[in-house]
DNA sequence: CTATTTTGGAACATCAGTGTTCCACTATGG
DNA sequence: CCATAGTGGAACACTGATGTTCCAAAATAG
């Protein structure tokens, strides 16, 4: 509970060990905690020293998925546009999340509801989106909101593990990924 | 290593067993055996004698699964009509997979390319499949086979974990997936 | 160069899950 | 009804992750 403040060299190992853990626990949830600490070049020790438990971290790692997850949503501007496009920009910011991506879907980071309020300015902000697209006819009616958001998650992680499993680009697998979720939101 | 046999009341046993760890494991991967124990009405000294490691009881597990796995795919007779229909009928019988899907999807249940061949007789059967699709118009040809089978597998959870987190029937989150899957699937 | 902060290694107690053994108990079918 | 297959509880050793403490080395600030 207890955070340990500032100094710039304290905030640069703390950030260190965040982005390790990003990755680490983005692959393995269950990675004991050694990992992350070697993957961040630091030792255990130290790393119990800014989280003194387990859950510490993840708190932390909840705080800083949900803070890119805002930053991400911010500049889609999904209040810009038809329906369609402002999700093919979301679509588009979100995949740079990468790692961060994994750990929300995948993992128990179970975001609560005031995380994803939060994330998107409020479920407001997206419903209004998708409300916008069914209006504009860029967005299948029979879609509900909340299913457009689970279908987007799903396959962003998909296009990530995609370009994985077979040997794609980046930029292949967002096109990909891009043109499945048009696909299948559109009026038909 | 070591298969005990038969006996009716063995095999029952087993079975519970099983069916009991394909649902908690589908939950929570990392579920202590004393729970898919408990969950099959067995103590844990019994599904020890089953299963010696927890590697037996989630070989058995992969078994399975790949078995269900194949009987879903004959179902569906992917051989059969225009290459959309054929993935539509897959997608149903998929969707009635359950908890095995999230087993499979969710977890390392990592399935070997030889299970996946096996389960689809081949590779080959679901890239035909999606092939005559492009053919006959009904599949976007910018879209390879293995692409679409990340794509319906990452759609079938996703439709799972719908009808979890909102309160929606499985019918209506299997018309949503369906809907969306066909959307993501046909020539724009 | 000193004082302070920050670090990392080593050692330790603790804990939960695992896998084993042993024994007594229920069924079940001959 | 009796022999046997099947079960489950209790106890145990073992393991790996966790979290703590202590101290000496390294980095940083003054």
């Amino acid at each position: 509970m207890t955070e340990i403040q500032a100094s710039g060299s304290r905030a640069r190992t703390r950030q260190s060990i965040v982005d390790a853990a990003i990755e680490v626990l983005a692959r393995n949830p269950a990675a004991p905690l050694g990992e992350v600490a070697a993957a961040a070049n630091v030792g255990r020790t130290t790393l119990h020293r800014y989280f003194a438990e387990r859950a510490d971290l993840t708190a932390a790692l909840r705080a800083e998925a949900v803070d890119r997850l805002c930053q991400a949503t911010e500049r889609a501007r999904i209040a810009d546009g038809t329906g369609a496009t402002a999700i093919r920009r979301l679509c588009q910011e979100y995949f740079d999340l990468g790692d961060v991506l994994s750990l929300i879907f995948n993992q128990q980071l179970l975001l609560t509801d005031a995380d994803w309020q939060q994330a998107a300015e409020g479920d407001a902000a997206f419903g209004e989106m998708v409300e916008r697209g069914h209006r504009d006819g860029t967005i299948d009616p029979e879609l509900p909101a909340t299913w457009i958001q689970s279908l987007i998650w799903s396959q962003l992680y998909a296009g990530w593990s995609y370009i994985g499993d077979q040997c794609v680009s980046r930029h292949e697998a967002l096109r990909l990924i891009l043109r499945s979720i048009e696909g299948a939101v559109s009026v038909r």
